[in-house]
DNA sequence: CTTGACCCTCTAGTTGCTAGAAGGTCCATC
DNA sequence: GATGGACCTTCTAGCAACTAGAGGGTCAAG
């Protein structure tokens, strides 16, 4: 390897909580770039990719489909896109953002009430964590 | 159909977001119970079904695999278990909540920031979104 | 050199839906 | 009652998004 800076890719899944064979899916579907070869046919992964790994499985964790983690990453790279399109974009995302915060906030109190109730020592009189993200 | 308040599989999907062959599904794996049966074979749901469904459904597209759904679900269907393990489970679920909360308020920051600076009329400088949830 | 950990590509399996095929039911309209 | 369209049924297979194993190569410590 170059430099202390480059990562194998069981390195670069370590630092971002990923399986290499999920690196190398989003480098076959062009989620992350090709990265650099060894002389021995090694990835060699930088800084650059690391932070865009992370990006991509946090998105993912939040629920978002891997589509709009493209549409994501294209805002920024490419900067430059007209302004009215990435307007419509990001509206639409905060929205579903906002959505999702306030679902996990009412499951949080939810919970929240679960954990308080055990610790007081109270039977489990009544669990409401259906209705709580229910019509 | 019985009254009013039972639904058919395609108006539950309605109700919920859902499409019948998912809510098959489901019923499959055990995470909705088996509906009652019209004289014509059709499924037969009432409101508990509405409600454990919207449940489900929120709760995947938050990110959470169906074994989180199972356990969650588990918490409302055995009111009668031993607190220390609603506790350990209720306070597990707590951190992955708040994991969720933070990266979605982080994201949110960036998308609202981009979200004015186009609206301000600039031109858009720079997208920092990859780095909102990144290391 | 040896060995074990990890890399490579390729193929197939798992999880979680999603859709289509073939045939039956329901209900509004004529 | 007949018709037709929407929707239901079960079953099979496909798609999205990973995940793992097979067979063989590379790397580095001992």
């Amino acid at each position: 390897m170059e430099g202390k800076s480059e990562l194998t890719i069981g390195a670069l899944g370590k630092a971002t909580g990923t399986k290499p064979e999920t690196i190398r899916f989003y480098e076959q579907i062009g989620i992350l770039p090709e990265p650099a070869r060894t002389a021995g046919n090694y990835r060699s992964y930088g800084a650059e990719h690391v932070r865009r790994l992370s990006f991509v499985r946090r998105v993912r964790d939040l629920g978002f489909p891997l589509e709009t983690v493209r549409s994501m990453l294209a805002l920024a790279d490419q900067p430059d896109r007209p302004c009215g399109e990435v307007d419509a974009l990001v509206l639409q995302q905060l929205h579903e953002v906002d959505r999702k915060i306030a679902d996990l906030q009412r499951l949080r109190e939810e919970l929240d009430r679960l954990a308080h109730q055990c610790r007081g020592g109270h039977r489990m009189a009544e669990c409401r964590i259906i209705e709580a993200l229910s019509p």
